[in-house]
DNA sequence: TTAATATCGATATATCTTTATCGATAAATG
DNA sequence: CATTTATCGATAAAGATATATCGATATTAA
């Protein structure tokens, strides 16, 4: 079975990394060293090192990368410079809460539409994307070359509109239901599972009593 | 440096095998395989069984693990069966989401109250959840005895709300918001940042449409 | 009752990921 | 101008995680 090239932790990570770059308060700080960016971030500096060697041009000793020079290249390393077109299905909430949220633009993620299938939503706008009927999913995304979905609906009606988002030729799902979804091997899922999240916090927080309250 | 005994990663997986063993159409399946459930999953049957080996009390040949008392031992193991007091600061839509979300109090998770500092919900109620004014944080924690804190607050505000947290004694802290945490080490973080998974889902998606068209 | 089969559980192996070490280098300091 | 220092980059080592192999066992079928 074939694994992953380059370790799909590494792009979590350089996204932190981006993240902490373009702090304001290191807005004046032309250089910045692995070892900075490794205690900022609890991370260890050799790790950091091999990150940005893989997706930066290097850096110098003594001083470190150069700040604005990083930003770009692990920019264009993550593939924020091309753009992609998506959509979203299900606007609850959560699917408000995204539809909302800037920075995903910055990401390279330009939501097109969103749909559902609430006869009160649909012909509406949200946040200056338009709601449309979920039966006209996979028209819309051939029509207009979406190649990503982004899926908020209830567990139940996930896969059905899943398969909607595949007959549309989207090419990744970010799955934000519970759902185990089925896709052909041509369509990559990205699960966002808060139960799984959840897990681990409660581990962590048990884990944390534990050490505190021996017994 | 100390790394985690068990993998989180496994607790992760763990949240899975039980969503799928939870699953409506196994409702009439007294025995299921982790032959089985690694196929439906996408996963190595050795490394489910090895899980279980580690959440449950084993399984049989030939037949495989009982479906009722796996899913006892996993949510006994994962600690679904202790009740953890928690509240929410930012009320906003993915803080609704949050609260809306049925399935927190299976996993053993109560969200008391929710805090946010519009002056418009504040005393108003969201999913028969009381909405305070941040002031009351830490003040509410104490006398709650809260042990777990979600943030789902602007970025800007994440750390102000994560110290009053923090004063009030909670031990963990799941953080919905871009934001780069600064706890002491008693107090855990889980971050659930967007961009990151984001960066995965694009880098799943160009190695996709790579392997499709390849040059 | 015997043979075939699916599965478990343990052990061993391979792979992946992280951390440690060390020489080289660029700047700062005396 | 030599010395010290912080850092990089490469290589080596360690550690963690996932996979493969194999004997044992319970069921099914001949």
């Amino acid at each position: 079975m074939r694994t992953t090239p380059v370790p799909l932790q590494m792009y979590h990570r350089l996204s932190l990394y981006l993240n902490y770059l373009k702090q304001d308060s290191l807005k004046d700080a032309p250089y910045i060293s692995a070892t900075a960016i490794a205690n900022e971030l609890g991370l260890n500096d050799v790790l950091v090192r091999k990150d940005l060697a893989v997706a930066g041009k290097g850096g110098k000793p003594k001083i470190g990368y150069s700040r604005s020079e990083l930003i770009a290249d692990i920019e264009m390393f993550l593939g924020y410079n091309d753009s992609f077109e998506a959509v979203l299905v299900g606007v609850g909430n959560l699917g408000k809460a995204l539809l909302s949220h800037k920075g995903f633009e910055d990401c390279g993620l330009k939501i097109a539409v969103a749909f559902d299938s609430n006869p009160e939503l649909i012909g509406t706008q949200y946040k200056g994307k338009k709601i449309l009927s979920s039966a006209k999913i996979s028209d819309l995304c051939k029509r207009l070359n979406i190649s990503i979905g982004i899926l908020t609906v209830p567990a139940a009606c996930a896969q059905e509109a899943c398969d909607a988002l595949v007959e549309g030729g989207v090419r990744a799902v970010w799955n934000f239901t519970p759902a185990n979804l089925k896709t052909p091997e041509s369509v990559s899922v990205k699960n966002e599972d808060m139960s799984a999240s959840l897990a681990i916090l409660i581990k962590l927080l048990t884990e944390n009593l534990e050490k505190r309250e021996p017994d």
